[in-house]
DNA sequence: CCGTGCGTACCATATTTTGGGTATTGAAAA
DNA sequence: TTTTCAATACCCAAAATATGGTACGCACGG
């Protein structure tokens, strides 16, 4: 038996949305309600399991909403239903911790069915969404300069990770085992191969992407 | 009609699959191969609409072989299908541009639900594989220093951004449109705020989460 | 055996960055 | 009105970084 909380605006489809989910045995809808605020009290009273959450709703979004639900109960279990299909919402979403995300244009089986899932820790995505997601993956990666080609000797990947963790020359030195002098000529070798002079840029190009040691 | 390939190294898994599959009459399976090298000539006669992709195989993996397929076909729709949980592997198949990863443990239709979903330009995740990819979203957004809680004003944010962005003092005070002396006293104030006394602190600390001005 | 590349080390110097002051203006808050 | 604060500007000195050299030993492939 699962325990469900609906937070949704539009009345209508809430009521719909939940007598269509109780048609299932194992679905019990504990609250339902239009605003996140409103819910909270009764979370106090009476978790459920698993919530759903609309987007675009009155007071706070269902975004900040996930948010404030996930910082109290970490554990409880949010699937966002909702019409956006745009990046911002979803990966804000997902930032703020929603365990699932679907659209209102899906089936009621597909929504049980993330409900269950949601229940045993795994995670549902629309179709759609997944691809965003999948698609935002596929662009960091390619957008992160290949190492490889840029011939750097095993010496100098292990500096440059020092460098882009902001460790000062000195330290670097100490921690590689060599003389500050020669960090001096391994900097030199690398800002050639990387073709940049300052560790500002050193930075900004390769910060973040180089854990692809 | 969709016209499937199978690259799956274990003979009588493919089999069964490709059998159960066919059960469709909207799947046609025009390839079965154990290897990916060994199926691409085929691809150049007879390009599928979906590969389905296992990860352990002979020669080079899958995730390489995704890698080659979507090189060669970009819109080329691969679904990966394999025993494999790990990040690594999940990951490394996304970023090599994937387009639906199940496991073989999920039942048929779910492996069906996927292929019609790839033909249409959605994606398909296991639950389980999509709860690691949005946690791992989540990390990453929990790991980004929050920028509210240090108090920048606007000038210092704007000047932070460009900081991270590689630039040296002429080139931000220049376009900031301020004196080079007015950007030391700047600078002074951020590092002070951001507790940090170097660039190359603040690019490890801030670089690339900054986007959220 | 010779050349090439890597890792090591040192010298010298120019430039950039960091961090300590002080001070004026205008706008907003108390 | 007085206070506070963001933004501006300048001076100065210490520290760190960038960039140019030269040089030695070692391993590896031809």
């Amino acid at each position: 038996m699962i325990n469900l909380a609906i937070i949704e605006d539009n009345i209508e489809y809430r009521n719909a949305l939940s007598k269509i989910l109780q048609r299932n045995s194992n679905i019990y809808v504990m609250h339902e309600k239009g605003d996140c605020t409103e819910m909270i009290p009764y979370f106090e009273v009476d978790l459920p399991d698993v919530v759903i959450m609309d987007i675009d709703l009155p007071e706070i979004s269902g975004i900040e909403g996930v948010w404030q639900l996930k910082q109290k109960w970490p554990d409880l279990k949010v699937l966002m239903l909702t019409v956006f299909e745009e990046a911002e919402k979803i990966f804000g979403a997902i930032k703020a911790g929603a365990n699932g995300y679907l659209l209102k244009k899906d089936p009621p089986d597909k929504i049980l069915e993330a409900i269950f899932s949601l229940q045993n820790g795994e995670s549902m995505m629309n179709g759609i969404i997944a691809a965003k997601v999948m698609e935002y993956f596929k662009k960091q990666a390619d957008a992160a300069p290949k190492m490889e080609a840029y011939h750097l000797t095993e010496k100098e990947k292990e500096i440059l990770n020092k460098l882009i963790q902001g460790l000062g020359y000195k330290q670097i030195a100490h921690e590689c085992s060599i003389a500050r002098e020669t960090l001096n000529t391994h900097m030199k070798n690398i800002y050639r191969k990387l073709n940049v002079h300052s560790r500002g840029e050193v930075a900004a190009r390769f910060g973040g992407h180089f854990n692809n040691l």
